[in-house]
DNA sequence: CTGTAAAGTAAGTAATCACTTACAATACAA
DNA sequence: TTGTATTGTAAGTGATTACTTACTTTACAG
């Protein structure tokens, strides 16, 4: 009888250089050749494990971005101060901005909308994002009692418009690394604790 | 003697077809015979008026930038209202989000950064859009005297991260048309005009 | 007219792309 | 060992890329 397969232990493998790969170059820049070459295989031994190369992003994609919802739960669950979880995850956020390459993924899968599969995927992405923001900014408003005028699930796409920003203006260049971390605190406790 | 150069006429003739295209299509897939054909050129005039693709890049990007730097400068001009210019500023800006195809253009060439003019360009860029927000919004202030606990340049920074996020969300149908508008209108008020 | 350089046409370049084919080596159940 | 399916190697596919070359036509200053 043949061998046991084990494609998925080599998938969850290689998934790591990938996601490495697309998130310094970008989807058209990382070509297979340059793919293969990072994970020391043969471009067809890509294709046996994915169907195709929009295949190939999409799992680096998601990979990315459950490796930082892990993480976020991971430090949050640490028992801990007397702290919310939502300021927090901001401190850790402003932390470690730009620190996995999730939202350089996340600017190459912007130009690639086009394609339905690659769509789908961003829109589950910014979902889930949202939806797990808007869930721990409930809860503070519950324990802290502190009120904003907006809405939570405001709150949370606010939230998310400045981390999308920051890592603009990181790749951009356009505030120094002491800068960005003052004004995304600022702005982000003033979002959660209204003023 | 020769016929009188007209590149330059001709240049300001094609632009607007080239940053429709690259806005369509972004970057990589703008490719130059697209490109010539949506000009109704061949593909060496092109390299006639500029010496390669990435420089046509910056002329759309920039082009696109003047164009709506000029129409808010035209509408916020005419005379009206008692609303402040500022206040005018983000009803436009609400009212065509993702009017011209500026955003699609910067997503394309965040995707570019690794080339050193593109970047210089960007850069260029956000520093312009932050200053004039800047402005409007320290004029503001000295008019109303609304006092919010923030400075007037995060105020820009925070703006435009809200309308970066918008044109993201604009893209991957994450709000319909009136969510985008109520959500927009209502953060950037809130900046403002402080709570 | 006429000379000249700009404007236009058509074809072609080498390089690179995503993806494939053909085949040898390997590891495991029997 | 032996049969079989997985894993690895090497080469090659046609299509497409940014950019060029060679050449003809056109418009205008003198």
């Amino acid at each position: 009888m043949p061998r046991p397969p084990k494609s998925e232990d080599r998938r969850r493998e290689l998934l790591p250089v990938l996601a490495a790969a697309f998130s310094e170059l970008g989807y058209r820049r990382a070509t297979t050749a340059e793919l293969a070459e990072r994970c020391k295989v043969q471009e067809n031994i890509l294709y046996r494990l994915w169907p195709d190369k929009k295949t190939i992003f999409i799992a680096a994609l998601d990979y990315l971005f459950q490796r930082r919802m892990d993480k976020w739960k991971k430090e949050l669950d640490k028992a801990s101060s007397t702290k919310s979880r939502i300021v927090r995850l901001v401190e850790l956020t402003s932390k470690d901005l730009g620190e996995n390459g999730l939202y350089r993924v996340i600017f190459a899968a912007l130009n690639e909308t086009d394609n339905v599969e690659i769509k789908l995927a961003m829109q589950r992405l910014y979902h889930r994002y949202h939806a797990s923001l808007d869930a721990e900014m409930v809860t503070h408003r519950k324990l802290s009692g502190s009120s904003t005028p907006a809405e939570c699930g405001d709150l949370a796409w606010a939230l998310i418009s400045l981390v999308s920003f920051m890592n603009i203006a990181l790749d951009l260049e356009l505030m120094d690394s002491k800068e960005r971390k003052r004004f995304f605190s600022a702005m982000a406790f003033n979002l959660i604790e209204g003023s």
